[in-house]
DNA sequence: GTACATTTGTGCGTATGTATG
DNA sequence: TCATACATACGCACAAATGTA
């Protein structure tokens, strides 16, 4: 599978697709580093946007993490620390503004969870560390 | 507030700041169209790429929805209908990839949740629609 | 400690395509 | 038809971070 310019799906959505497909196959396993920007221009024979864009995508998927002078880095599935949301709470799934991500270390690509208690008391939770939990019965 | 090229903050997430600002002050009331490129570009002096990539980051953050021949729009916040976590059931939020945000039609910068069932069985819910809760009696 | 190569980040210019009004 | 505006994509240049010789 290599890319299309002529295409109307666009180079960039095309390289993502390629690039998460590598991801899922197991080709390219966590914790290992993408080919570099410069390494996929070339491959491909497409501009450095079209893979930069396309990298973007995956990195607002959680799928990889970008350490400048370095690469980007397929993300590791995180162990879920499992909380249970308390009798009559609720909770709500939202993306972090930037000063919320930055002050919570956020990667790019991980949602937050906002835990409301039966007080209405609010916990704010990363969502790539928890898994929300109800149980059975008590 | 203005942009500062010599700051060590990048451009972009200066503009993203920035209107990010707006929108949360009320400036800028859900439905109302953002200034366009061009305008934001000759306002804070800047090129297009960085207003460009500052407006991506609210697109990711789920703040405003680009519509192409249009303009950016500040998302309104959606109504959310209650949906009770099963009991023994469990949920992650997660961004959803680019084929699952396709086809559920989900703007960028919205999660979606995992929801698992006591028997295993897994439902996919719009985070930008749902609140989850848990009944007060078990 | 310095110098260098590699890699990503940022910014600008240009061009073409497509959708809206 | 025409102007406006966003989407995509190429090129180039330099800055900043990283790792290594």
């Amino acid at each position: 599978m290599t890319i299309d310019p002529r295409s109307h799906t666009p180079v960039y959505v095309q390289v993502a697709d390629l690039l998460r497909a590598r991801i899922e196959s197991g080709d390219l396993l966590a914790g290992s580093v993408l080919p570099s920007e410069a390494r996929l221009t070339q491959e491909y024979g497409i501009g450095r946007e079209a893979v930069r864009m396309g990298i973007s995508v995956l990195r607002s998927e959680g799928l990889i993490r970008t350490v400048r002078g370095h690469g980007s880095y397929v993300r590791k599935a995180l162990e879920r620390r499992q909380v249970e949301l308390p009798a009559g709470g609720s909770v709500i799934a939202r993306m972090p503004t930037g000063p919320e991500r930055h002050g919570m270390e956020l990667d790019e690509g991980v949602p937050v969870l906002e835990v409301r208690d039966r007080k209405g008391d609010v916990k704010l939770l990363p969502a790539d560390e928890v898994e929300l939990t109800r149980p059975t019965s008590t």
